[in-house]
DNA sequence: TGACTTATGTTCGCAATGCGAACATAAGTT
DNA sequence: AACTTATGTTCGCATTGCGAACATAAGTCA
Protein backbone atom coordinates (compact mmCIF):
# COMPACT_ATOMS: atom_id res chain seq x y z
CA UNK A 1 0.00 0.00 0.00
CA UNK A 2 1.21 3.56 -0.75
CA UNK A 3 3.32 5.11 1.75
CA UNK A 4 1.52 8.39 1.35
CA UNK A 5 -1.17 6.28 3.33
CA UNK A 6 -1.94 6.67 6.93
CA UNK A 7 -1.84 3.76 8.30
CA UNK A 8 -4.01 4.70 11.60
CA UNK A 9 -7.59 5.22 9.97
CA UNK A 10 -6.66 3.55 7.08
CA UNK A 11 -8.70 0.47 6.79
CA UNK A 12 -6.17 -1.78 4.47
CA UNK A 13 -9.21 -4.20 3.65
CA UNK A 14 -11.38 -1.50 1.85
CA UNK A 15 -8.48 -0.28 -0.39
CA UNK A 16 -8.07 -4.25 -1.18
CA UNK A 17 -11.46 -4.88 -2.12
CA UNK A 18 -11.46 -1.73 -4.58
CA UNK A 19 -8.07 -2.99 -6.20
CA UNK A 20 -9.72 -6.37 -6.51
CA UNK A 21 -13.25 -4.63 -8.75
CA UNK A 22 -10.06 -2.71 -10.43
CA UNK A 23 -8.48 -5.98 -11.87
CA UNK A 24 -10.93 -6.61 -13.85
CA UNK A 25 -10.74 -4.74 -17.74
CA UNK A 26 -11.02 -5.01 -21.40
CA UNK A 27 -8.15 -7.41 -21.70
CA UNK A 28 -9.52 -8.85 -18.05
CA UNK A 29 -13.09 -9.97 -18.14
CA UNK A 30 -13.03 -12.81 -16.64
CA UNK A 31 -9.82 -14.24 -14.51
CA UNK A 32 -8.64 -16.48 -12.14
CA UNK A 33 -8.08 -16.44 -8.71
CA UNK A 34 -4.51 -16.09 -9.16
CA UNK A 35 -4.78 -14.19 -11.48
CA UNK A 36 -6.79 -11.93 -9.43
CA UNK A 37 -4.41 -12.11 -6.62
CA UNK A 38 -1.45 -11.43 -9.05
CA UNK A 39 -2.92 -7.93 -9.89
CA UNK A 40 -4.33 -6.69 -6.80
CA UNK A 41 -0.97 -7.97 -5.53
CA UNK A 42 -2.47 -10.05 -2.95
CA UNK A 43 -1.88 -13.30 -1.19
CA UNK A 44 -4.29 -15.76 -2.86
CA UNK A 45 -5.84 -16.87 0.52
CA UNK A 46 -6.60 -13.23 0.79
CA UNK A 47 -7.81 -12.58 -3.04
CA UNK A 48 -10.38 -15.49 -2.54
CA UNK A 49 -11.73 -14.18 0.29
CA UNK A 50 -11.88 -10.71 -1.44
CA UNK A 51 -13.58 -12.61 -4.54
CA UNK A 52 -15.80 -14.61 -2.39
CA UNK A 53 -16.99 -11.37 -0.11
CA UNK A 54 -17.94 -9.74 -3.08
CA UNK A 55 -19.40 -12.52 -4.94
CA UNK A 56 -21.96 -13.10 -1.68
CA UNK A 57 -22.53 -8.73 -1.82
CA UNK A 58 -23.57 -9.62 -5.99
CA UNK A 59 -20.62 -7.44 -7.27
CA UNK A 60 -18.70 -10.45 -9.07
CA UNK A 61 -20.05 -13.73 -10.63
CA UNK A 62 -18.51 -17.33 -10.76
CA UNK A 63 -18.40 -20.04 -12.41
CA UNK A 64 -16.49 -21.87 -9.74
CA UNK A 65 -13.60 -21.20 -11.89
CA UNK A 66 -12.89 -17.93 -13.33
CA UNK A 67 -14.71 -14.90 -12.02
CA UNK A 68 -16.38 -11.54 -13.48
CA UNK A 69 -17.76 -7.96 -12.45
CA UNK A 70 -21.59 -8.32 -12.20
CA UNK A 71 -23.51 -5.11 -13.27
CA UNK A 72 -24.17 -4.63 -9.24
CA UNK A 73 -21.21 -2.96 -9.62
CA UNK A 74 -22.35 -0.32 -11.94
CA UNK A 75 -24.48 0.93 -8.80
CA UNK A 76 -21.13 2.34 -7.20
CA UNK A 77 -20.27 4.66 -10.31
CA UNK A 78 -24.37 5.65 -10.15
CA UNK A 79 -23.84 6.39 -6.71
CA UNK A 80 -21.77 8.99 -8.27
CA UNK A 81 -23.92 9.88 -10.94
CA UNK A 82 -27.20 9.98 -9.30
CA UNK A 83 -25.75 12.50 -6.39
CA UNK A 84 -24.35 15.08 -9.12
CA UNK A 85 -27.09 16.89 -10.48
CA UNK A 86 -25.31 18.33 -13.35
CA UNK A 87 -24.99 15.07 -15.09
CA UNK A 88 -29.12 14.91 -15.56
CA UNK A 89 -29.23 19.13 -16.83
CA UNK A 90 -26.14 18.62 -18.95
CA UNK A 91 -27.64 15.13 -20.77
CA UNK A 92 -30.03 16.91 -23.10
CA UNK A 93 -27.89 19.70 -24.02
CA UNK A 94 -25.23 17.43 -24.88
CA UNK A 95 -27.75 15.72 -26.79
CA UNK A 96 -28.80 19.07 -28.54
CA UNK A 97 -25.62 20.02 -29.59
CA UNK A 98 -24.54 16.88 -30.64
CA UNK A 99 -27.44 17.33 -33.11
CA UNK A 100 -27.26 20.16 -34.18
CA UNK A 101 -23.53 19.92 -35.45
CA UNK A 102 -23.62 16.84 -36.10
CA UNK A 103 -20.30 15.89 -34.43
CA UNK A 104 -19.21 14.05 -30.54
CA UNK A 105 -20.47 16.20 -27.91
CA UNK A 106 -19.37 15.57 -23.97
CA UNK A 107 -18.80 16.90 -20.73
CA UNK A 108 -16.42 16.57 -18.34
CA UNK A 109 -15.07 17.78 -15.20
CA UNK A 110 -11.37 18.05 -13.48
CA UNK A 111 -10.50 15.16 -11.27
CA UNK A 112 -6.94 15.31 -9.98
CA UNK A 113 -4.68 15.78 -13.24
CA UNK A 114 -7.66 14.09 -15.61
CA UNK A 115 -10.66 15.19 -17.01
CA UNK A 116 -13.51 12.31 -16.31
CA UNK A 117 -16.49 12.43 -19.00
CA UNK A 118 -20.02 13.04 -17.40
CA UNK A 119 -22.12 12.79 -20.07
CA UNK A 120 -21.44 11.92 -23.87
CA UNK A 121 -23.37 12.07 -26.99
CA UNK A 122 -21.22 10.12 -29.69
CA UNK A 123 -22.73 10.22 -33.27
CA UNK A 124 -19.59 8.05 -34.75
CA UNK A 125 -16.92 6.05 -33.75
CA UNK A 126 -13.76 8.45 -34.09
CA UNK A 127 -11.19 7.73 -32.04
CA UNK A 128 -9.48 4.27 -31.06
CA UNK A 129 -10.81 4.53 -28.04
CA UNK A 130 -13.78 4.35 -26.55
CA UNK A 131 -15.44 7.33 -24.55
CA UNK A 132 -17.70 6.75 -21.92
CA UNK A 133 -19.26 7.86 -18.98
CA UNK A 134 -16.04 7.14 -16.36
CA UNK A 135 -13.57 7.31 -18.77
CA UNK A 136 -10.67 9.35 -18.23
CA UNK A 137 -8.03 11.02 -20.12
CA UNK A 138 -5.32 13.77 -19.18
CA UNK A 139 -6.14 17.82 -18.96
CA UNK A 140 -2.92 18.92 -19.84
CA UNK A 141 -3.86 17.19 -23.51
CA UNK A 142 -7.24 17.98 -23.75
CA UNK A 143 -9.65 20.70 -24.96
CA UNK A 144 -12.25 20.01 -21.78
CA UNK A 145 -8.89 19.84 -19.69
CA UNK A 146 -7.64 23.03 -20.97
CA UNK A 147 -10.57 25.26 -20.17
CA UNK A 148 -10.60 23.50 -17.00
CA UNK A 149 -7.23 24.11 -16.07
CA UNK A 150 -7.03 27.80 -17.31
CA UNK A 151 -9.89 28.28 -14.50
CA UNK A 152 -7.20 28.00 -11.72
CA UNK A 153 -4.66 30.19 -10.16
CA UNK A 154 -1.03 30.13 -10.65
CA UNK A 155 -0.80 28.44 -7.65
CA UNK A 156 -3.50 25.97 -8.11
CA UNK A 157 -2.11 25.17 -11.29
CA UNK A 158 1.62 25.05 -10.01
CA UNK A 159 0.44 22.31 -7.80
CA UNK A 160 -1.90 20.11 -10.16
CA UNK A 161 1.12 20.64 -12.90
CA UNK A 162 3.87 19.02 -10.29
CA UNK A 163 1.92 15.65 -10.37
CA UNK A 164 1.43 15.88 -14.21
CA UNK A 165 4.05 13.40 -16.54
CA UNK A 166 4.00 14.90 -19.68
CA UNK A 167 3.13 11.82 -22.66
CA UNK A 168 4.04 12.96 -26.00
CA UNK A 169 0.72 11.19 -27.76
CA UNK A 170 1.52 12.44 -30.90
CA UNK A 171 3.96 14.88 -32.62
CA UNK A 172 1.94 17.36 -31.91
CA UNK A 173 1.40 17.38 -28.35
CA UNK A 174 2.52 19.96 -25.78
CA UNK A 175 4.91 18.32 -23.22
CA UNK A 176 6.71 21.84 -22.52
CA UNK A 177 5.13 23.15 -19.07
CA UNK A 178 5.57 26.79 -20.34
CA UNK A 179 4.17 26.30 -23.45
CA UNK A 180 1.25 25.00 -22.27
CA UNK A 181 1.32 27.79 -19.69
CA UNK A 182 1.21 30.67 -22.20
CA UNK A 183 -1.67 28.18 -24.00
CA UNK A 184 -3.87 28.12 -20.88
CA UNK A 185 -3.16 31.67 -20.94
CA UNK A 186 -4.56 32.63 -24.15
CA UNK A 187 -7.83 29.62 -23.53
CA UNK A 188 -8.24 32.09 -20.57
CA UNK A 189 -8.45 35.34 -22.91
CA UNK A 190 -10.59 33.62 -26.09
CA UNK A 191 -12.91 31.69 -23.41
CA UNK A 192 -12.38 28.18 -25.12
CA UNK A 193 -10.00 25.91 -26.03
CA UNK A 194 -9.00 24.04 -29.45
CA UNK A 195 -7.21 20.72 -29.18
CA UNK A 196 -5.88 19.31 -32.79
CA UNK A 197 -4.73 15.76 -33.06
CA UNK A 198 -2.24 16.05 -29.43
CA UNK A 199 -4.48 13.02 -27.71
CA UNK A 200 -4.57 11.29 -31.00
CA UNK A 201 -3.49 12.18 -34.43
CA UNK A 202 -6.86 13.27 -36.91
CA UNK A 203 -8.93 14.42 -34.15
CA UNK A 204 -9.48 17.71 -32.63
CA UNK A 205 -11.96 19.40 -30.46
CA UNK A 206 -13.26 22.39 -28.75
CA UNK A 207 -14.56 23.15 -25.77
CA UNK A 208 -15.95 25.76 -23.44
CA UNK A 209 -16.15 26.27 -19.70
CA UNK A 210 -19.58 25.42 -17.61
CA UNK A 211 -20.60 28.24 -15.34
CA UNK A 212 -22.77 27.99 -12.11
CA UNK A 213 -24.92 30.75 -10.76
CA UNK A 214 -21.53 31.93 -9.05
CA UNK A 215 -19.77 32.17 -11.87
CA UNK A 216 -17.65 29.31 -10.82
CA UNK A 217 -16.70 26.70 -13.49
CA UNK A 218 -18.43 23.75 -12.73
CA UNK A 219 -17.36 21.21 -15.75
CA UNK A 220 -16.58 21.83 -19.30
CA UNK A 221 -18.32 20.72 -22.87
CA UNK A 222 -16.90 20.19 -26.12
CA UNK A 223 -16.88 18.93 -29.67
CA UNK A 224 -15.06 16.78 -31.18
CA UNK A 225 -14.59 16.12 -34.84
CA UNK A 226 -11.78 14.52 -37.23
CA UNK A 227 -9.36 17.44 -38.77
CA UNK A 228 -10.40 16.17 -41.88
CA UNK A 229 -13.57 17.15 -41.37
CA UNK A 230 -13.74 20.67 -39.43
CA UNK A 231 -11.13 23.26 -39.60
CA UNK A 232 -9.93 25.09 -36.54
CA UNK A 233 -11.77 28.25 -38.45
CA UNK A 234 -14.76 26.16 -38.53
CA UNK A 235 -14.71 25.16 -35.18
CA UNK A 236 -15.13 28.73 -33.73
CA UNK A 237 -17.31 29.85 -36.65
CA UNK A 238 -20.10 27.16 -36.26
CA UNK A 239 -19.36 24.94 -33.74
CA UNK A 240 -18.17 27.50 -30.72
CA UNK A 241 -21.18 29.77 -31.35
CA UNK A 242 -23.79 26.33 -30.77
CA UNK A 243 -21.39 25.33 -27.20
CA UNK A 244 -21.53 29.16 -26.09
CA UNK A 245 -25.13 28.91 -26.70
CA UNK A 246 -25.75 25.71 -24.80
CA UNK A 247 -23.21 26.86 -21.99
CA UNK A 248 -25.83 29.97 -21.47
CA UNK A 249 -28.69 27.76 -21.47
CA UNK A 250 -26.83 25.02 -19.03
CA UNK A 251 -26.73 28.00 -16.51
CA UNK A 252 -30.19 29.19 -16.42
CA UNK A 253 -31.25 25.71 -15.15
CA UNK A 254 -28.32 25.40 -12.88
CA UNK A 255 -29.63 29.00 -11.31
CA UNK A 256 -33.13 27.97 -10.55
CA UNK B 1 -25.08 -7.88 8.37
CA UNK B 2 -27.44 -10.24 6.49
CA UNK B 3 -27.70 -13.36 8.32
CA UNK B 4 -27.35 -14.67 4.46
CA UNK B 5 -23.16 -14.02 4.46
CA UNK B 6 -21.17 -16.83 5.30
CA UNK B 7 -19.28 -14.79 8.15
CA UNK B 8 -16.01 -17.59 7.35
CA UNK B 9 -14.26 -15.71 4.56
CA UNK B 10 -16.91 -12.65 4.18
CA UNK B 11 -14.77 -9.55 4.45
CA UNK B 12 -16.92 -6.83 6.45
CA UNK B 13 -14.59 -4.30 6.51
CA UNK B 14 -14.98 -4.59 2.35
CA UNK B 15 -19.13 -4.71 2.59
CA UNK B 16 -18.95 -1.56 4.83
CA UNK B 17 -17.18 0.40 2.95
CA UNK B 18 -19.33 -0.39 -0.26
CA UNK B 19 -22.39 0.61 1.73
CA UNK B 20 -20.68 3.83 2.91
CA UNK B 21 -19.81 4.92 -1.24
CA UNK B 22 -24.13 3.93 -1.72
CA UNK B 23 -25.33 6.29 1.24
CA UNK B 24 -24.65 9.11 -1.89
CA UNK B 25 -27.65 9.80 -3.55
CA UNK B 26 -29.75 12.56 -4.94
CA UNK B 27 -31.02 13.19 -1.91
CA UNK B 28 -27.62 13.10 0.20
CA UNK B 29 -25.06 14.82 -2.39
CA UNK B 30 -23.23 16.53 0.24
CA UNK B 31 -24.12 14.86 3.99
CA UNK B 32 -22.11 14.88 7.51
CA UNK B 33 -20.14 12.18 9.25
CA UNK B 34 -23.21 11.60 11.05
CA UNK B 35 -25.39 11.14 8.44
CA UNK B 36 -23.29 8.53 6.82
CA UNK B 37 -22.82 6.63 9.84
CA UNK B 38 -26.64 6.33 10.11
CA UNK B 39 -27.13 5.77 6.55
CA UNK B 40 -24.72 3.13 6.05
CA UNK B 41 -25.48 1.66 9.71
CA UNK B 42 -22.39 2.16 11.11
CA UNK B 43 -20.70 3.47 14.18
CA UNK B 44 -19.29 6.86 13.92
CA UNK B 45 -16.17 6.24 14.31
CA UNK B 46 -16.23 3.21 12.17
CA UNK B 47 -17.77 5.32 9.75
CA UNK B 48 -15.03 8.34 9.97
CA UNK B 49 -12.27 5.81 9.66
CA UNK B 50 -14.43 4.35 6.32
CA UNK B 51 -14.64 8.07 5.28
CA UNK B 52 -11.25 8.91 5.69
CA UNK B 53 -10.15 5.65 3.76
CA UNK B 54 -12.19 6.62 0.28
CA UNK B 55 -10.92 10.03 0.80
CA UNK B 56 -7.03 9.07 1.08
CA UNK B 57 -7.73 6.70 -1.88
CA UNK B 58 -9.75 9.59 -4.13
CA UNK B 59 -13.29 8.25 -4.27
CA UNK B 60 -14.90 10.94 -1.88
CA UNK B 61 -14.22 14.52 -1.12
CA UNK B 62 -14.76 16.50 2.37
CA UNK B 63 -14.61 19.87 3.23
CA UNK B 64 -14.03 18.77 6.85
CA UNK B 65 -17.30 19.13 7.58
CA UNK B 66 -19.58 17.45 4.64
CA UNK B 67 -18.65 14.56 2.54
CA UNK B 68 -19.26 14.05 -0.87
CA UNK B 69 -18.57 11.35 -3.55
CA UNK B 70 -15.34 12.25 -6.01
CA UNK B 71 -15.69 11.37 -9.90
CA UNK B 72 -13.22 8.67 -9.12
CA UNK B 73 -15.64 6.64 -8.25
CA UNK B 74 -17.27 6.60 -11.93
CA UNK B 75 -13.87 4.24 -12.45
CA UNK B 76 -15.32 1.38 -10.35
CA UNK B 77 -18.57 1.49 -12.89
CA UNK B 78 -16.00 1.99 -15.33
CA UNK B 79 -14.20 -1.53 -14.73
CA UNK B 80 -17.30 -3.21 -15.55
CA UNK B 81 -18.30 -1.60 -18.24
CA UNK B 82 -14.90 -1.90 -20.05
CA UNK B 83 -14.93 -5.56 -19.23
CA UNK B 84 -17.69 -5.88 -21.23
CA UNK B 85 -17.35 -5.56 -25.00
CA UNK B 86 -21.07 -5.32 -25.53
CA UNK B 87 -21.09 -2.05 -24.31
CA UNK B 88 -19.05 -0.87 -27.22
CA UNK B 89 -20.83 -3.08 -29.66
CA UNK B 90 -24.60 -1.82 -28.90
CA UNK B 91 -23.68 2.07 -28.32
CA UNK B 92 -23.21 2.86 -32.02
CA UNK B 93 -26.28 0.49 -33.29
CA UNK B 94 -28.22 2.20 -30.14
CA UNK B 95 -26.94 5.70 -31.58
CA UNK B 96 -28.61 4.77 -35.28
CA UNK B 97 -32.36 3.43 -33.85
CA UNK B 98 -32.83 6.47 -31.87
CA UNK B 99 -32.21 8.29 -34.96
CA UNK B 100 -33.87 6.87 -37.23
CA UNK B 101 -36.86 6.71 -35.19
CA UNK B 102 -36.58 9.55 -33.19
CA UNK B 103 -37.16 7.81 -29.62
CA UNK B 104 -34.96 6.95 -26.86
CA UNK B 105 -33.62 3.97 -27.65
CA UNK B 106 -31.59 1.78 -24.31
CA UNK B 107 -30.02 -1.86 -23.88
CA UNK B 108 -29.99 -3.40 -20.63
CA UNK B 109 -29.00 -6.75 -19.10
CA UNK B 110 -30.88 -8.84 -16.42
CA UNK B 111 -28.91 -9.11 -12.79
CA UNK B 112 -31.53 -11.02 -10.79
CA UNK B 113 -35.01 -9.53 -10.65
CA UNK B 114 -33.79 -6.34 -12.52
CA UNK B 115 -33.23 -5.44 -15.51
CA UNK B 116 -29.91 -2.73 -15.84
CA UNK B 117 -29.51 -0.47 -18.12
CA UNK B 118 -25.71 -0.62 -20.19
CA UNK B 119 -26.40 1.44 -22.73
CA UNK B 120 -28.64 4.85 -23.56
CA UNK B 121 -29.62 7.31 -26.23
CA UNK B 122 -32.17 9.29 -25.33
CA UNK B 123 -34.17 11.66 -27.19
CA UNK B 124 -36.43 13.72 -24.83
CA UNK B 125 -37.02 13.34 -20.78
CA UNK B 126 -40.02 11.81 -21.06
CA UNK B 127 -39.78 9.35 -17.61
CA UNK B 128 -39.78 10.88 -14.47
CA UNK B 129 -36.88 10.02 -13.21
CA UNK B 130 -33.95 9.91 -15.32
CA UNK B 131 -32.39 6.72 -16.70
CA UNK B 132 -28.40 6.39 -17.20
CA UNK B 133 -26.10 3.61 -17.61
CA UNK B 134 -26.58 1.79 -14.37
CA UNK B 135 -29.98 2.41 -13.52
CA UNK B 136 -32.20 -0.78 -12.51
CA UNK B 137 -35.50 -1.14 -13.43
CA UNK B 138 -37.94 -4.31 -12.08
CA UNK B 139 -37.65 -6.78 -15.19
CA UNK B 140 -41.38 -7.67 -14.51
CA UNK B 141 -42.07 -4.30 -15.29
CA UNK B 142 -40.43 -3.45 -18.38
CA UNK B 143 -40.23 -4.30 -22.28
CA UNK B 144 -36.48 -5.30 -21.96
CA UNK B 145 -36.96 -7.24 -18.80
CA UNK B 146 -39.80 -9.26 -20.03
CA UNK B 147 -37.93 -10.65 -23.36
CA UNK B 148 -35.10 -11.61 -20.87
CA UNK B 149 -37.50 -13.37 -18.18
CA UNK B 150 -38.78 -14.96 -21.47
CA UNK B 151 -36.13 -16.45 -22.49
CA UNK B 152 -36.05 -18.44 -19.39
CA UNK B 153 -36.60 -21.69 -18.14
CA UNK B 154 -40.10 -22.11 -16.32
CA UNK B 155 -37.76 -23.32 -13.94
CA UNK B 156 -35.40 -20.36 -13.77
CA UNK B 157 -38.02 -18.03 -14.41
CA UNK B 158 -39.81 -19.56 -10.80
CA UNK B 159 -36.43 -18.99 -9.15
CA UNK B 160 -36.53 -15.62 -10.17
CA UNK B 161 -40.12 -14.74 -9.61
CA UNK B 162 -39.73 -16.27 -6.01
CA UNK B 163 -37.84 -12.99 -5.13
CA UNK B 164 -40.08 -10.42 -7.05
CA UNK B 165 -41.98 -8.37 -4.49
CA UNK B 166 -44.80 -7.17 -7.20
CA UNK B 167 -45.65 -3.67 -7.17
CA UNK B 168 -48.71 -2.01 -9.01
CA UNK B 169 -47.09 1.29 -10.35
CA UNK B 170 -49.86 2.57 -12.17
CA UNK B 171 -53.77 0.59 -12.18
CA UNK B 172 -51.90 -1.08 -15.54
CA UNK B 173 -49.66 -3.32 -14.26
CA UNK B 174 -49.39 -6.43 -13.85
CA UNK B 175 -49.64 -8.23 -10.28
CA UNK B 176 -50.50 -11.50 -10.73
CA UNK B 177 -47.53 -13.83 -11.56
CA UNK B 178 -49.83 -16.11 -13.64
CA UNK B 179 -51.10 -13.01 -15.70
CA UNK B 180 -47.19 -12.24 -16.22
CA UNK B 181 -46.21 -16.08 -16.87
CA UNK B 182 -49.18 -15.98 -19.77
CA UNK B 183 -47.18 -12.51 -20.99
CA UNK B 184 -44.11 -14.25 -21.46
CA UNK B 185 -45.38 -17.00 -23.34
CA UNK B 186 -46.80 -14.06 -26.02
CA UNK B 187 -43.63 -12.51 -25.64
CA UNK B 188 -41.50 -15.31 -26.42
CA UNK B 189 -44.24 -16.45 -29.23
CA UNK B 190 -43.96 -13.05 -31.01
CA UNK B 191 -40.18 -12.14 -30.13
CA UNK B 192 -41.01 -9.01 -28.73
CA UNK B 193 -42.52 -7.40 -25.60
CA UNK B 194 -44.56 -4.68 -25.42
CA UNK B 195 -45.15 -2.51 -21.85
CA UNK B 196 -47.78 0.17 -22.03
CA UNK B 197 -48.38 2.56 -18.82
CA UNK B 198 -47.19 -0.49 -16.00
CA UNK B 199 -44.14 1.44 -15.31
CA UNK B 200 -45.39 4.60 -15.50
CA UNK B 201 -48.29 6.40 -16.74
CA UNK B 202 -47.90 7.73 -20.26
CA UNK B 203 -45.53 5.83 -21.32
CA UNK B 204 -44.80 2.96 -23.30
CA UNK B 205 -42.19 1.00 -24.82
CA UNK B 206 -41.37 -2.09 -27.26
CA UNK B 207 -38.32 -4.57 -26.70
CA UNK B 208 -36.49 -7.15 -28.58
CA UNK B 209 -33.67 -10.06 -27.56
CA UNK B 210 -29.76 -9.28 -28.24
CA UNK B 211 -28.80 -12.53 -29.77
CA UNK B 212 -24.73 -13.89 -28.86
CA UNK B 213 -24.00 -16.21 -32.53
CA UNK B 214 -24.62 -19.35 -29.85
CA UNK B 215 -28.35 -17.95 -30.28
CA UNK B 216 -28.08 -17.50 -27.01
CA UNK B 217 -29.59 -14.11 -25.46
CA UNK B 218 -27.38 -11.32 -23.85
CA UNK B 219 -28.96 -8.30 -23.67
CA UNK B 220 -32.35 -6.35 -24.60
CA UNK B 221 -32.74 -3.74 -26.66
CA UNK B 222 -35.63 -0.98 -26.69
CA UNK B 223 -37.39 1.81 -27.82
CA UNK B 224 -39.49 4.06 -24.91
CA UNK B 225 -42.03 6.81 -26.39
CA UNK B 226 -44.99 8.29 -25.05
CA UNK B 227 -48.61 6.86 -25.55
CA UNK B 228 -49.82 10.08 -26.85
CA UNK B 229 -47.55 9.39 -29.88
CA UNK B 230 -46.86 5.91 -30.78
CA UNK B 231 -49.98 3.61 -30.80
CA UNK B 232 -48.76 0.41 -30.08
CA UNK B 233 -49.41 -1.05 -33.54
CA UNK B 234 -47.50 1.56 -35.03
CA UNK B 235 -44.84 0.42 -32.55
CA UNK B 236 -44.87 -2.66 -34.48
CA UNK B 237 -45.33 -1.76 -37.75
CA UNK B 238 -42.50 1.21 -37.47
CA UNK B 239 -40.12 0.78 -35.00
CA UNK B 240 -40.27 -3.18 -34.29
CA UNK B 241 -38.45 -3.65 -37.84
CA UNK B 242 -35.96 -0.82 -36.94
CA UNK B 243 -34.83 -2.66 -33.63
CA UNK B 244 -34.95 -6.08 -35.54
CA UNK B 245 -32.52 -4.88 -38.25
CA UNK B 246 -30.58 -3.57 -35.04
CA UNK B 247 -30.05 -7.00 -33.16
CA UNK B 248 -29.55 -8.67 -36.72
CA UNK B 249 -26.73 -6.32 -37.38
CA UNK B 250 -25.42 -6.45 -33.36
CA UNK B 251 -24.98 -10.75 -34.03
CA UNK B 252 -23.18 -10.45 -37.36
CA UNK B 253 -20.27 -7.88 -35.08
CA UNK B 254 -21.33 -10.25 -31.98
CA UNK B 255 -19.89 -12.90 -33.99
CA UNK B 256 -16.53 -11.41 -35.26
C1' DT C 1 0.49 -43.76 -16.95
C1' DG C 2 3.43 -41.39 -14.02
C1' DA C 3 5.81 -37.25 -13.14
C1' DC C 4 5.53 -32.70 -13.06
C1' DT C 5 3.46 -28.17 -13.11
C1' DT C 6 0.05 -25.08 -12.13
C1' DA C 7 -3.99 -24.28 -10.12
C1' DT C 8 -7.52 -24.05 -6.35
C1' DG C 9 -9.42 -25.43 -1.63
C1' DT C 10 -8.81 -25.01 3.01
C1' DT C 11 -7.02 -24.62 7.72
C1' DC C 12 -5.65 -22.47 11.84
C1' DG C 13 -2.40 -20.11 14.84
C1' DC C 14 -1.61 -15.62 15.28
C1' DA C 15 -0.88 -10.76 14.95
C1' DA C 16 -2.62 -6.79 13.45
C1' DT C 17 -6.49 -4.64 12.23
C1' DG C 18 -10.51 -2.44 13.09
C1' DC C 19 -13.96 -1.66 16.70
C1' DG C 20 -16.60 1.22 19.64
C1' DA C 21 -17.31 3.08 24.36
C1' DA C 22 -15.93 6.84 26.37
C1' DC C 23 -14.14 11.18 26.85
C1' DA C 24 -12.91 15.82 24.92
C1' DT C 25 -14.03 19.68 22.24
C1' DA C 26 -16.74 22.53 19.04
C1' DA C 27 -20.69 24.64 17.20
C1' DG C 28 -25.36 25.85 17.18
C1' DT C 29 -29.66 26.82 19.57
C1' DT C 30 -32.59 28.48 23.09
C1' DA D 1 -25.26 30.02 30.36
C1' DA D 2 -27.25 25.76 29.63
C1' DC D 3 -28.30 22.47 26.61
C1' DT D 4 -28.16 19.82 22.38
C1' DT D 5 -26.00 18.00 18.58
C1' DA D 6 -22.09 17.40 16.26
C1' DT D 7 -17.19 15.96 15.43
C1' DG D 8 -12.35 14.62 17.02
C1' DT D 9 -9.82 11.27 19.13
C1' DT D 10 -8.07 7.57 22.09
C1' DC D 11 -6.89 3.05 23.47
C1' DG D 12 -7.87 -1.42 25.42
C1' DC D 13 -9.46 -5.21 23.38
C1' DA D 14 -11.60 -8.74 20.67
C1' DT D 15 -12.38 -10.13 16.40
C1' DT D 16 -11.10 -10.03 12.02
C1' DG D 17 -8.37 -11.04 8.36
C1' DC D 18 -3.80 -12.88 7.17
C1' DG D 19 -0.85 -16.08 4.93
C1' DA D 20 2.21 -20.15 5.36
C1' DA D 21 1.45 -24.54 4.82
C1' DC D 22 -0.77 -28.51 3.52
C1' DA D 23 -4.21 -31.03 0.64
C1' DT D 24 -6.36 -31.86 -3.60
C1' DA D 25 -7.43 -31.21 -8.50
C1' DA D 26 -6.56 -30.49 -13.21
C1' DG D 27 -3.75 -30.09 -17.15
C1' DT D 28 0.48 -31.17 -19.71
C1' DC D 29 4.13 -33.88 -21.36
C1' DA D 30 7.07 -37.61 -22.19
Amino acid sequence: MSSSMNTKDFITSLARGLKVIQSFDKEHRKISLSQVAARAELNRATARRFLFTLKALGYVNSDGKLFWLSPKVLELGYSYLISQPITDIVQSFVDQVSSQVGESCSVSILDGTEVVYISRRMTKHIMSISLNVGTRLPAVATSMGRVLLADKSIEELNVILEKVQFQKFTKHTLTDEQALKDELLKVRDQGYAIVSEELELGLRSIAVPIYNKYDQIVASINVGTQVARISEQELTKRILPCLQNAVTEIRKVLSV
